[in-house]
DNA sequence: CTAATTATCTTAGTGGCTAAGATATATATT
DNA sequence: AATATATATCTTAGCCACTAAGATAATTAG
């Protein structure tokens, strides 16, 4: 799992390359594109940015014509960033090597085996929040206060 | 499993961080812990970066003291970048969160699930590599040469 | 009505990156 | 043996995304 999560990195940097915007800026546009819209606030937080690394990232996504800023009526301080659907689509295309290469992989899988996946898929991602928690707890302790850490043992 | 991956490079992130290296640095070590040595071009090929980049890499990562250079008497152009595992084990405990909580998830799964699992990681990883061709030889295409691209449909 | 908070943008400065070329060693050709 | 080409790493100049700090504008609290 760690050698796909690095090998994915690689696919998305090679992305960003072609469509001419940086990993940062991608990793933006894959959050929109999850979510629809977000606040620069937003993409602050989800992708680890000060907010004013995220001001470069929408100035080059909007010049590019991959998103657009629109400003909150409700709250006038906050902005809306939204995709552009049109161009946003020559992104996608670059995925399509990958989509078709999990659906090939999938597609050896029962619906039994399937459903035993996405509840790994999505248990595995509410263990790596924790894990995010849990980083945070141990770095706010003093050295001097950590209790000894122990990696498990495997079982076997 | 993208929100994983997204998350995970976060908690990559942090890591950096506090170990006081870069994400690319950190990339290296974690590439060097599975393999336990490799070369400088080794390194530059595995994380996309140039040599000189690498160089960098290397250059910080032995004056934090977490790699030493070992010249190759059979070749001496290569460089064998090696892990001392010592100063090492510092990184590595930070990474005790991510492994506690992993472990928590698998716990939850039976051997016979397990090992499910563990073949759809190892399906799961060749077909990201897979992709990764594909999308080297879809950049090789002049774009008005390319198949039109379909992403597979949804089962239901 | 003032103070404090929130959300984004601006600016100066830094550091890791690429591209190109230098150096050193190894292999192939004549 | 001598020369040419290839390989592996390092060096350098210049660029660009990032952080930190603070400015601006809008909202909420006292």
């Amino acid at each position: 799992m760690r050698r796909s999560s690095a090998q994915g990195v690689l696919y998305g940097q090679a992305v960003a390359n072609v469509a001419g915007i940086s990993g940062s800026d991608l990793e933006c546009m894959d959050f929109l594109n999850l979510e629809g819209r977000a606040t620069a606030g937003r993409l602050a937080e989800v992708t680890g940015l000060t907010t004013g690394a995220i001001t470069g990232v929408v100035d080059r996504l909007e010049k590019a014509g991959y998103v657009r800023r629109e400003r909150d009526d409700a709250d006038r301080r906050k902005v809306f960033i939204t995709v552009v659907p049109e161009t946003t689509a020559e992104i996608g295309k670059l995925y399509v090597p990958m989509q078709q290469a999990m659906h090939k992989v999938w597609s050896r899988y029962s619906d039994e085996e399937l459903r035993l996946l996405l509840r790994f898929a999505t248990d595995g991602y509410k263990g790596v929040l924790e894990a995010t928690e849990a980083l945070k707890d141990l770095l706010d302790t003093p050295p001097e206060k950590r209790a000894d850490l122990k990696t498990p043992k495997p079982r076997r």
